[in-house]
DNA sequence: TCACTGATCGTCT
DNA sequence: GACGATCAGTGAG
């Protein structure tokens, strides 16, 4: 888990906005997709772009590990999911049914197609350029579900690539602690359906999928 | 709350 | 030409 120093975090209502972020390094990030998708749990992604930050505590990831049938990168490195191949820290950002934008992070050494998916967040700061982005969400849903988490964060195709380490329009910064993971299969996909690579901050309210899937 | 369905278009075979 | 790591709207239970 990557948290800011000395902090914990007991209360699931909105948190007040994080005084000042420290961007994470490389080496704060492990060198296995597993590891990562569940570090990334707490951690905080930043989106600064027409002028505006926002910031979303990320709240569910699901890993798409090296030679998952399920991931993009399975078959092979293609231009679309070149940045999957990218050494961890990379956005990997990518339109899905014509219409929504997913995020994911490069998870592993470069040249291994892999990455976390980020599907759910809790908004911190920058809510009313998200209610602008998303006039139909409720506060709740503004960052639940990876297309719309990237729809309220103004995230599009123009960040694949960035490097997430490094000072741009988006980066993910050190968060506050998670009390309790849970783990699930992951949504939407056929392939590897079985396996247990989804996780989430039990007890959040900003979960996308099945409340099935989220005891 | 859940299941179902249409929208929509880039990517890959 | 088929498919897809989604979402919103609608209707049923």
């Amino acid at each position: 888990m990557i948290w800011v120093r000395g902090r914990a975090r007991r209360s699931l209502s909105p948190s007040p906005p994080e005084p000042r972020l420290r961007r994470l390094r490389r080496t704060d990030l492990s060198v296995d997709t597993v590891a990562l998708a569940r570090e990334l749990l707490g951690a905080i992604l930043v989106s600064e772009t027409d002028g505006v930050r926002c910031t979303m505590r990320i709240v569910e990831t699901e890993a798409y590990v090296p030679g998952d049938p399920a991931a993009h990168a399975y078959r092979r490195e293609t231009a679309r999911n070149r940045s999957l191949f990218l050494r961890r820290g990379h956005a990997y950002v990518y339109l899905i049914y014509g219409m929504y934008c997913c995020v994911n992070v490069s998870s592993e050494t470069a040249g291994v197609g892999a990455g976390v998916l980020i599907r759910s967040g809790e908004p911190l700061e920058g809510i009313d350029a998200m209610r602008a982005r998303r006039p139909r969400a409720t506060g709740r849903d503004l960052c639940r579900g990876p297309g719309n988490l990237a729809t309220s964060l103004a995230i599009t195709r123009a960040l694949d690539g960035l490097d997430l380490t490094s000072r741009g329009p988006l980066w993910i910064a050190a968060g506050t602690p998670v009390h309790e993971i849970g783990t699930s299969v992951r949504i939407g996909i056929t392939q590897a359906a079985d396996r247990l690579l989804r996780f989430y901050e039990h007890g959040s309210p900003h979960l996308s999928g099945p409340r099935a899937l989220n005891r």
